[in-house]
DNA sequence: TTTATAGTTGAACAGTTGTTCAACTGTTAT
DNA sequence: ATAACAGTTGAACAACTGTTCAACTATAAA
């Protein structure tokens, strides 16, 4: 599971390779007055993290075209059930899919449009360089 | 001891855990037709990935504000230079940054404008939920 | 030349992550 | 009841990742 904080914290300054010095203090202010507060800034990277595997990736593209059972996504893919029942799992708990049961299946579906939007920008980007 | 003439037991697929069954064979027809090809979904994950991380996503939104230097940007994150240059090269090496050198040093600004809206409809998306 | 500062780099280490495996729940059909 | 199937879950393990540390390069000033 994706943890909610990163790794490592503790940071004792050394002599060696200090960031005291202020080159630009003004410039550092500006940033320091713009930036968004900690918590939102710890969501955006946990958010984007989700997308970080091709797994997950495919999984929304899946989605993106129908609703689907998990054991049709496992097929798609060619994985174990399990495997994606993992997967599906990260994706829910981020809010990125939603559920439906019927009988002894699970349908799982894209939970809203930021999905198709984000993803398409980002092909723009791989795409332009 | 194992016998000599035993060359390995076959490794069928397991009973247990399948994905052999498929349950709507037109909704899998489907996804695998729109499905982008395999390098494209895995440079899409990279992509995602190199946002996945609090430390890079506080550099971009630095630099959203202003071009600016190594130093500063440690003074900015209270980070040590040689965590930010690592940071900063897997960002480089993704064609998120530009540089520009300058005597001691090196200004780093933002490559293009993609970033900023992939980071803007994030926010969306997590202010909405 | 010498000293100081800006920045980069590679190895090491500890924390994180995705898949596998095995066991489990719950629903459906016999 | 019991068998079969869809799906979930936790532990274990190998692979990966971000920061630290130490050593390094390069530019500028004394």
């Amino acid at each position: 599971m994706l943890a909610n904080n990163e790794i490592n914290t503790v940071t004792e300054e050394r002599d060696t390779d200090l960031y005291n010095d202020v080159l630009h203090p003004e410039i550092i202010a500006k940033t320091a007055g713009a930036m968004p507060e900690e918590n939102k800034i710890y969501d955006l990277s946990d958010f984007f993290r989700v997308f970080g595997d091709s797994t997950r990736i495919k999984l929304l593209l899946c989605l993106d075209c129908s609703e689907m059972c998990v054991c049709d996504l496992a097929n798609a893919l060619g994985m174990t059930k399990s495997a994606v029942s993992h997967q599906l799992k990260i994706l829910r708990q981020n809010a990125l899919v939603s559920i439906r049961k019927s009988g002894k299946n699970v349908f799982y579906a894209l939970a809203d449009d930021h999905v198709r939007d984000i993803i398409e920008k980002a092909l723009e980007h791989i795409n332009e360089r």
